[in-house]
DNA sequence: TCCTTGACGGAGA
DNA sequence: ATCTCCGCCAAGG
């Protein structure tokens, strides 16, 4: 009985994590808090936040369409994907001008 | 097993 | 509009 730590209990979360992310389309964004909702997992948007963090350089997931609640891209301006962010962004048509994109224009209404 | 750390979020001040 | 202070949840030391 309440037996919590179960391995495959966080692997199927964060498979969740990874399908409700693959449904985001180009030229749209979606919060960390908004994904973790999706996925069935409320209030977990720093899980989001550390499964993204853990994905593969070479990875397919489009990462880069998840942003803060606020508007703005959480990870270190000096951060070499900050700037990669930003850049498939642009590619999509997805306008960041001073850390700053418009939810209104751009979010992800599933 | 306890403690700290985050690509978070929202309520206050 | 900014900044702090907590609550959340899993991972790693």
């Amino acid at each position: 009985m309440n037996n919590k730590n179960n391995n495959s209990d966080a692997l199927d979360k964060r498979q969740r994590i990874w399908q409700v992310i693959v449904q985001i389309p180009a030229g749209k964004v979606a919060s960390y808090g908004q994904i973790a909702s999706l996925a069935g997992l409320p209030g977990a948007a720093r899980l989001v936040g550390n499964v993204l963090k853990k994905l593969p350089e070479d990875s397919r997931l489009p990462w880069y369409r998840v942003i803060n609640s606020q508007g703005k891209i959480s990870l270190p301006v000096s951060s070499p994907s900050y700037k990669r962010q930003i850049e498939q962004l642009n590619d999509e048509g997805v306008i960041v001008l001073h850390n700053r994109i418009s939810l209104k224009k751009y979010r992800w209404n599933p």
